[in-house]
RNA sequence: GGCGGCAUAGCCAAGCGGGAAGGCAGAGGACUGCAAAUCCUUCAUCCUCGGUUCAAAUCCGAGUGCCGCCUCCA
């Protein structure tokens, strides 16, 4: 079985083979770090490192860099109304995004680079275009000429002369060409700048990912992705650049994740209806989060509204109680060690289960079959549950693994651990409470453990009757 | 004007030529002192109209309706 990933180049999957045997290295655009990431920033951040956590699951050793943008307009604003350095602004926000990153548990990548801690490198960059021709200075400003560039348009698919039909694009009289894009943004008054040979400036937005990946991954790697909002411009100009300089192919395979919209709008400014993750972390675990992210195939759009963010809660709320459900019993020693043929059908089951979550991965990351093999094991598991007689402990075992594995080491979802956080009781007065109830049960005093199981309530404890015994479960 | 995407149950979402996955919600039943959890049962003529085919949600054509990019934007 192999990996297929859908490739913006080709437009269509293609079989993933990556460009040295085992090692894959991966660049997604980043953040600019003026202000608190959104859910729809989100998206990206997590579906590709999903992809990287996959590609290790599947014995590939994947170096994974993403940059965050500290210097650009949007920067020096925020810097201007916080009364801050541009430099100050950017840690800050470097700062939140590893807050709520975590939150989402998005694991770390291996380097960050910062736009500001490679001018030299840049300059170095630019210089080389210079040398080959591929840019044209305007007093203080320097652009790259698309024209210049035959394959320029390849990944967007646009053709230089249709595209200028559309005309909305800012004419600027000093571009050959109205896609001419800048490479070095000469300094206005007050802004921050570096000194460099067409004065003192800053770099434009397109060129720190060509630099950046290219000094931590190459001049060719196997995997670009971000937003499909970036596909044009962005990409297309990060393209030019390198693959003008190096006269390789930049990146093998292009991935573009679709856009996410709130209660069926555009997220914008103007509407008020930006979500940040910070706020929604604040609601809803991180793995409620992260099953709504993923519940949809990654390339599709998807729309965010309260009632869809509850339904992954309950979801996630089906799994938990299944884990719990399957501690409770190891921990009351209560399985056998025999396997009966119920036991091997679970077995059976399971193993075909992790067929089929892997044949939904490989098949460009399809996230929703992967989260249907979740419940579908959770069924057979409580199917087996239910029945009479005792279970096989390593047949629990193993279904905790594949949840461990899978759920868990793959698609990044928690189960216990975020359930089991410490509430506002202790374990000991708890377990006094129910002693407590069980004297009331056993004479019959429903009114006296219902009021027991009512104040546990408002502590965050939820108490189930089960067959083997009395079960605590945080809310 | 150019490039591209989407339309499947109340909600979400797979499927890409031959059984309409999965989740959430709902209804009925079982278990329970009551609950909870769980189990069982139930819930879709796949936007419309043509065409290709023994066979179409799936391919082709037309139409309708949504949406994204082309401008900072994930």
């Amino acid at each position: 079985m192999s990996l297929k990933l859908y490739n913006t180049l080709s437009r269509r999957k293609e079989t993933f083979v990556p460009l040295n045997d085992k090692q894959v290295g991966i660049y997604v655009c980043g953040p600019t770090v003026y202000n608190f990431f959104h859910i729809g920033n989100a998206r990206p951040f997590l579906i590709f490192e999903v992809l990287r956590r996959y590609l290790e699951f599947k014995k590939y050793k994947v170096k994974y860099v993403t940059n965050f943008t500290d210097i650009d307009d949007k920067v020096i604003n925020k810097a201007n109304e916080m009364g801050l350095l541009f430099s100050e602004v950017a840690d800050k926000y470097i700062r939140e995004y590893f807050q709520d990153a975590d939150c989402l548990n998005i694991g770390r990548a291996d380097v960050y680079p910062r736009a500001t801690e490679h001018i030299s490198d840049i300059i170095k960059f630019i210089q080389g275009l210079e040398r080959k021709g591929y840019t044209y200075a305007v007093d203080g400003d320097v652009f790259f000429d698309v024209n210049q560039f035959k394959d320029y348009g390849k990944l967007s698919k646009q053709n230089l002369d249709e595209i200028k039909v559309g005309a909305r694009i800012e004419l600027d009289e000093r571009k050959r060409n109205p896609y001419d894009f800048v490479l070095w943004k000469k300094a206005k008054a007050g802004e921050p700048f570096w000194n460099s040979p067409w004065g003192e400036g800053r770099p434009g937005w397109h060129i720190e990912c060509s630099v950046m990946s290219e000094k931590y991954l190459g001049e060719s790697f196997d995997i670009h992705a971000g937003g499909s909002d970036l596909v044009f411009p962005h990409h297309e100009n990060e393209i030019a650049q390198s693959e003008a300089l190096s006269g390789k192919q930049f990146a093998k395979y292009w991935l573009h994740n679709g856009f996410l919209k709130i209660e069926n709008q555009k997220m914008s400014k103007s509407l008020g209806n930006i979500l940040t993750v910070r706020d929604l972390c604040k609601r809803y675990q991180g793995s409620v989060i992260r099953h709504f992210l993923l519940s949809a195939h990654y390339r599709s759009p998807l729309n965010y509204s309260i009632e869809q963010i509850e339904q992954s809660k309950n979801s996630m709320e089906t799994l938990n109680n299944l884990i719990y459900n399957i501690h409770f019993l190891l921990q009351q020693n209560d399985f056998s060690l025999e396997i009966d043929s119920e036991s091997e059908g679970l077995l059976l089951k399971n193993e075909e289960i992790i067929k089929n979550f892997i044949q939904a991965m490989d098949d460009d990351l399809n996230t929703p079959v992967a989260l249907s093999t979740l419940f579908l094991l959770a069924k057979e598991t409580n199917r087996y549950l239910s029945s009479k007689g005792l279970k096989n402990k390593d047949v629990l075992q193993s279904v905790l693994d594949f949840y461990d594995q899978y759920g868990d080491g793959v698609l990044g979802l928690k189960y216990l651990s975020e359930t089991q956080e410490q509430g506002q009781i202790s374990e000991k007065e708890i377990q006094e409470m129910i002693r407590k109830r069980e004297v009331a049960r056993e004479n019959k005093d429903w009114k006296t453990a219902d009021e027991i199981r009512q104040q546990l309530k408002e502590k965050g404890i939820i108490l189930e009757d089960t067959a083997k015994g009395v079960r605590p479960k945080k809310v």
